[in-house]
DNA sequence: ATATAAACTTGTATTATACAAAAAATACCT
DNA sequence: AGGTATTTTTTGTATAATACAAGTTTATAT
């Protein structure tokens, strides 16, 4: 099934704020096991390409599903660039 | 000493990214439970004013002390009002 | 089709975290 | 400044949360 971008943001920001994986897991519609996989699978990722571009690209992917027309999600991206001075 | 806003900041990060207490202390040269205790308010505020509010607000608080340039978050935030027709 | 990888499930050992109680800062008064 | 209320930090540890293992299902690709 597969977790969506929606909710992988919405965990991210649920344990940002110190809920518990199983918290998260019920308000998720999932298991306890299944928001330790995707934390685990994050964690790694901060590691390897650094926490700000994974942190962002989750809250992006959030974004994406929901919000109607323009190109927001390639604005931020732009915007994320320039602070970046690429 | 009290956890500046950059280190709120920080912390909600790697959180959010799967980090345990420890390692997030580690980084900020604190200890587990000062982690555990700042997580602690962050949910306590976040059942009672709503996730987005406390998730953006300690990201913003954040941005405030880093350089110029607004960020993603803020951004988001702007994107949320709008979408709500505030 | 079938192979490879990714995502999920279940059960549980182990570890991270929450709790308690006290001390130290910090803020807020007059 | 002195008093006191509030917030933050410290230490030790019981226990609840999490990580792990091993198997199953779902997806992706060739």
């Amino acid at each position: 099934m597969a977790l969506t971008p929606n909710q992988i943001a919405e965990l991210l920001k649920l344990r940002a704020l110190g809920w518990s994986q199983s918290e998260i897991a019920e308000r998720l519609n999932t298991s306890q096991q299944v928001i330790g996989y995707q934390l685990k699978k994050l964690k790694e990722q901060s590691k390897k390409k650094g926490t700000d571009e994974v942190f962002n690209a989750a809250l992006i992917g959030g974004l994406a599903g929901a919000a109607a027309g323009i190109g927001i999600v390639a604005l931020l991206e732009l915007l994320k660039d320039s602070k970046n001075g690429k």
